[in-house]
DNA sequence: CGATGCCTTGAGTGAATTCAACGCTTGTGG
DNA sequence: CCACAAGCGTTGAATTCACTCAAGGCATCG
């Protein structure tokens, strides 16, 4: 359906892997000169949607790997009369469909949040990497390991915090990562979600996420603002959801 | 402090790989005859613990991979002021604190559910494993990739489905998956939880939950028995759930 | 036979949902 | 240029759901 709106933009000209904008910044781990070349023949695309646009499909029998390599997505679930559980959001440098090529087939839907341009890995280029890149296999089981750990702080914050407390964790979460990719300055740039995104994400009524943001706002530790919301008090917000803050390093991508 | 429960048995007559009782079950991959011969060295022991004891601990930062022999487990993490969510739960041929090893230290802990044995795998052969054993590195990374997908799936119970559903989901999913491993029969063994465990896996409150399975239990489609439960209807459950059940084949291990 | 652990039940309270409406902005077509 | 629709945020009121509190029952175990 929304697929329609994908792939105009494909085939234009590429980003090639050595100019890859998201080396280099430190949030991730460098290649190998051997790795580069490796990923630069890995890489056969370039995958342009616009904002609301679904990139992946659940059911579908997926043959390629995806990269964020800039804007947003997130993942989600639906049930079958249309009640919507986001999992989790997907930045540049973030793997997308890993589980749908190993797998056979993915059990999620990807949409774009934002413009958002990924980088095309072919699946069939996989046993190669494997067999021949035990680095950047290692990486592969990393980054899934990471998704697990992730998830996992999710569903303790669905399961066991308050509709406050997830709200604040949540938020706290999502400004993170958008720090550490640069999409947020010093704080000063709204994060394009909607409250719907947050209450999907959340477990909670649209009503219940906006009288809980509310609170929140109150308190002056974030601000809504032009579709998106804006964190005035990071350390704050932290503190109220009762978690740790994300602790990276060296993360790999691709 | 519960950990000093942990550890008698060890030491003691352990099995070898090549007689694992695991192998041979169809709903496990098998192995070549190198790779058995790489994962017989790769176990440096056995670690067997009894119900109610701590088998990993949260913030640690430990030198080994498990595989769960026998028996079962379940991972869960905890808040500052004691509220506890359960993650998942380890079944016969499940791997364990592959994120402790991967990323430092662990981000949950894992409880016995029953007397459980584990494999005990050396994470200074992780290495070799991913550079001399692809096959063996690809199935790492599937089971990371899998454990995901069921995290999925629990996150959209958790946030989107009905208490009722909710808890048919997970009576069902644990039913499955005990099946899987032969651990129930033709329905007719009680699966050793309390309600306590399926509470805190379903981010409800105790009383909640056991109104619950109640009502379930009034539709004829579990029984509450011998501190746990029993499926009486696996296809009424699953239809209350509206869960599509477990697509697994050639699950790998270890 | 008095603990303890676990399941069960009822009553009262609090939290989150649904329903309903309104305001603001943006975009579109007449 | 205005009218209108559509999307999103906001708010109040009523209802339903889930939680806490409190107690009791029934096993098992020392």
């Amino acid at each position: 359906m929304t697929g329609s709106k994908a792939g105009p933009a494909s085939g234009k000209r590429h980003t090639p892997c050595d100019k890859c904008p998201l080396r280099g910044m430190k949030a991730f781990r460098d290649f190998s000169a051997r790795e580069l070349e490796f990923v630069s023949q890995f890489k056969v695309g370039e995958l342009s949607v616009e904002r609301g646009a679904t990139v992946l499909v659940e059911g579908t029998h997926s043959p390629h790997i995806y990269t964020v390599l800039s804007g947003l997505g997130f993942r989600y679930k639906l049930l079958s009369d249309g009640r919507r559980q986001i999992m989790n959001y997907a930045f540049p440098g973030d793997l997308v469909g890993l589980q749908g090529v190993l797998m056979g087939e993915l059990d999620h839907s990807v949409e774009a949040l934002t413009p958002i341009t990924l980088c095309v890995f072919e699946r069939s280029k996989l046993d190669r990497l494997f067999t021949r890149h035990a680095s950047l296999a290692y990486d592969l089981t990393w980054i899934a390991a990471h998704e697990e750990r992730v998830l996992d702080e999710h569903l303790l914050s669905i399961g066991r915090r308050s509709a406050v407390e997830r709200t604040a964790y949540l938020l706290s979460y999502i400004h993170q990562r958008a720090r550490a990719v640069g999409l947020v300055n010093a704080g000063r740039k709204a994060i394009p979600l909607t409250q719907q995104h947050l209450a999907d994400t959340l477990g909670l009524s649209l009503v219940h996420t906006n009288k809980t943001i509310r609170k929140l706002a109150d308190r002056n530790l974030v601000r809504w603002q032009d579709g998106g919301y804006e964190v005035l008090e990071a350390d704050g917000l932290l503190k109220v959801s009762g978690w740790e803050g994300l602790k990276e390093a060296g993360r790999p991508f691709v």
